[in-house]
DNA sequence: AACGCGGGGAG
DNA sequence: CTCCCAGCGTT
């Protein structure tokens, strides 16, 4: 459709009425504050609204400023995302906050370069703090974004081709050149995720469904176009639930890895054998007794892999430093655990 | 351009 | 089961 201004009404004008009430959100008549902007959107980065909300209240009444998350230790920022997954967002988001912090005073540049130039702070997050923080007219492509525009315009070449990315970002650009652009971009998410959904879009319900070019050509269930995805490889794993003598506190090593990166977990390594175990054990920096076969097997699956895992059991001893500790059940809370960690540690009996 | 990176909710 | 979510950084 060529005329933008009335997708922009109409989408404003929804938006006003049906915006959800989100605790990042600021309430009307106050500015968003940048920093809850940024927390909020590197936690919404592939992950959805709903899951979000278990996490952020509780993050941003831990860390209620930039300053205050710099000066936290890495374990204290990892123990608020367990469980939130994608655990380097937390890490790029600590190591942007320390930047913020010792380069502009603990406030968020306002600058666009400076504030793309952030760790973890890519194209979408810089969009989203430059036009919901700042009221500035910057694009925001997002999974909503691309379902919405997908459809509206008609466009049926497959996501995650360069140029079918390019365009819709023209496309946002384009669309949110104009007043309240944190709203317009807020809009356009909001409604893919409640009203032009994938699998069953609510277009009677829908304010553009009047401007939308595939509900006109009745195309609206086969957009957009989804790009190829690789099937998640299978991979087998063992994990060591090995506690201390008295099986008190159980042994668990900080991954450095890109899986699980800062995260304590339980010794692990690919395999399925008694043999594995005892190479996982000695890797971890421990000494100790293991049990000939598996106490438990659970899947655990990721987006790009299922695991299957073989749980052993030990006794073992160790010394506590660097990424090896032994824990008690009352200092887990306290690290940040990977729900495969918290997984073992159930199927394995320690629940401390 | 392709890949690795979590976990969970919806159908 | 499958799909994919308010993406980013690396290769």
């Amino acid at each position: 459709m060529r005329d933008l201004s009335a997708l922009r009404r109409v989408l404003l004008a929804w938006y006003t009425t049906h915006a959800r009430e989100l605790p990042w959100r600021a309430r009307v008549g106050e500015p968003a504050d940048p920093y809850k902007v940024w927390v909020s959107e590197v936690m919404l980065q592939q992950t959805r609204v709903g899951t979000v909300l278990r996490y952020y209240d509780r993050f941003v009444d831990r860390f209620p400023t930039a300053a205050s998350l710099a000066a936290a230790e890495e374990d204290e920022v990892m123990a608020s995302w367990s469980g939130l997954g994608y655990y380097r967002r937390a890490r790029l988001l600590h190591a942007g906050v320390k930047e913020v912090v010792a380069h502009y005073g603990g406030h968020v540049p306002e600058e666009r370069a400076a504030r793309s130039s952030l760790p973890g702070v890519g194209r979408y997050t810089a969009g989203a703090i430059g036009s919901i923080a700042f009221g500035r007219p910057e694009p925001i492509v997002d999974g909503n974004v691309m379902r919405v525009f997908a459809r509206v315009f008609r466009i049926e070449t497959p996501l995650g081709h360069r140029d079918t990315a390019e365009h819709m970002w023209r496309l946002a650009e384009t669309l949110v050149a104009g007043e309240r652009p944190g709203d317009l971009n807020q809009a356009l998410m909001e409604l893919g995720a409640t009203v032009c959904t994938k699998a069953s879009p609510a277009c009677e319900a829908c304010p553009v469904a009047a401007h939308c070019a595939a509900r006109r050509a009745g195309q609206q269930a086969n957009l957009p176009v989804a790009k190829a995805r690789r099937p998640p490889r299978r991979v087998t794993m063992v994990a060591v639930l090995a506690t201390s003598q008295r099986g008190r506190r159980v042994w668990l090593t900080r991954g450095q890895a890109a899986l699980f990166g800062g995260l304590w977990n339980l010794p692990m390594g690919e395999g399925d054998s008694a043999d594995v175990a005892r190479g996982v054990l000695r890797e971890a920096g421990l000494a100790g007794r293991l049990t000939t076969d598996p106490v438990a097997r659970f899947k655990h699956v990721l987006t790009h892999r299922r695991l299957e895992v073989s749980l052993f059991r030990a006794t073992a001893r160790g010394t506590s430093q660097g990424d090896l500790r032994a824990a008690g059940a009352a200092d887990l809370d306290a690290l940040g655990i990977s729900s495969l960690t918290r997984k073992g540690l159930r199927h394995g009996g320690f629940a401390g």
